[in-house]
DNA sequence: CGGCAACTTGACAATGCTCAACGCGGGTGG
DNA sequence: CCACCCGCGTTGAGCATTGTCAAGTTGCCG
């Protein structure tokens, strides 16, 4: 397996184990790759569905758009994260997907995701990504409605942390996040410099630090605590354990 | 066809034309029944997944709690609506079901999910229902966002009569909504004292009155534009009529 | 008739927003 | 090579929306 399904190979164990036939069936389907810059559509809202992506490299973001520009994030998708296979059954978007930083994505054509759906080991791990990512969206409900700025963006940083984890993009405490406090903002439904704000709060706190795009958690059990954060909900199952 | 699965019928059709044959399956598996009253459980979050459900009358929701106590409603299933069929491959809830009315609902196995799907007309149905679903889930998001008490209220108004009318449960500008103002204060992250000046507000602007259950839209081109809401993200297609 | 849940209203507090100004750094064009 | 510009981050001051607390009312059900 070269380094192009790896990722998402990493992602799909966590949720129903992959064998070597299953592995080699994804690298099958990735033919067409392409690249994003920051700010780039991958898919608008509104448009035909005619592929779907997997995200390889980099981070992107589903997100929809007020009448009056306010802007809403919906989901992050990083390395390993794929869009829910049934996507083609409607007729067109709801919602906007862009590259937050530089991406790579595989595209996928409803075809093609036909093929890896008839592999045994991936149907599974298809639908429980798909799953998931619905969890997910509950979650930031919550996050976006009854959470102080506090809990929300520790929450976010707890999130984001375990995500790039289990595809291998920490190092012990830290890793690479690439989103403007202007991101951060339209993510968590909170105004820019109140980001900022909280920001601070959690640095002077001594949890975590945050800067040039490195996340930095000095104390993660009080962080979880703080957010409030239950992993659960991510679905992770230990790497080569069963996820039930 | 019988009244139990006429409104869940109704739902499917306005995602993919259903033949009588399709309609014959629904009522095939509409074995098991249950009622509820309000509040009582129908899925407790961390529990294992054996049945979905298909709402046939009365209002549930889906919902977590925080542990301070705070509830985040994430859903409302009205009459028609029916869980994900994917449900089952994961393996406990990320959050709980609960009746808010007296409710009846279908209850359905694994395997009456699989032999539904195996039915032309309804396998495309039941995986559209269940990315509006999602795309329900992206709109909340907005709402309990960035989009201030007036709009949020306004907004779940049209949303519910909207799909009330689908399953036919509206008179001409009227319907029954079951919901206490500290329901909806759970679902719109807002206190329920907020909720009870935004209702009044919304009254004395002549837009809508709310009382002892029952919604009178009296202006609803302006209740829209108030709330901001596009119906785009329901993908009803007009009775008869293809989505797409 | 009593009791309880839901609703209503007022006063006050607080979280987070807006507006505004300024620093900093990297990229670009002269 | 330097100067400028623009996006991003930072900080302050005042304000607005919404939350909290508290008290009182209404209406239904037993």
């Amino acid at each position: 397996m070269n380094g192009l399904t790896s990722r998402l190979a990493l992602r799909l164990e966590r949720y129903s184990p992959l064998g070597t036939e299953d592995k080699q069936a994804l690298e099958n389907e990735a033919l067409e790759i392409r690249r994003y810059a920051p700010r780039d559509s991958l898919v608008r809202q509104g448009a035909l569905v005619e592929r779907i992506f997997a995200i390889v490299e980099g981070f992107a973001c589903r997100y929809k758009l007020l009448p009056d520009g306010r802007r809403q994030n919906t989901g992050f998708m990083l390395p390993g994260d794929l869009c829910d296979t049934r996507t083609f059954a409607l007729p067109y978007m709801d919602h906007s997907i862009a590259a937050i930083s530089n991406v790579q994505a595989v595209l996928l054509t409803a075809d093609a995701v036909r093929r890896l759906e008839s592999v045994a080991g991936l149907a599974q791990a298809l639908v429980r990504n798909s799953l998931v990512e619905q969890s997910i969206a509950r979650e930031w409900m919550i996050n976006v409605g009854y959470r102080t700025s506090f809990e929300r963006l520790s929450h976010l940083l707890c999130e984001l942390f375990e995500r790039l984890q289990v595809v291998g993009l920490t190092r012990a405490n830290a890793c690479e996040i690439p989103l403007t406090q202007t991101e951060i903002a339209d993510t968590l439904a909170l105004s820019a410099v109140h980001v900022n704000r909280t920001l601070m709060e959690l640095r002077r706190s001594g949890l975590v630090t945050f800067q040039s795009k490195q996340l930095v958690i000095h104390d993660y059990p009080t962080l979880r605590r703080a957010a409030g954060f239950d992993s659960a909900y991510l679905y992770f199952a230990r790497s080569g354990e069963a996820i039930d």
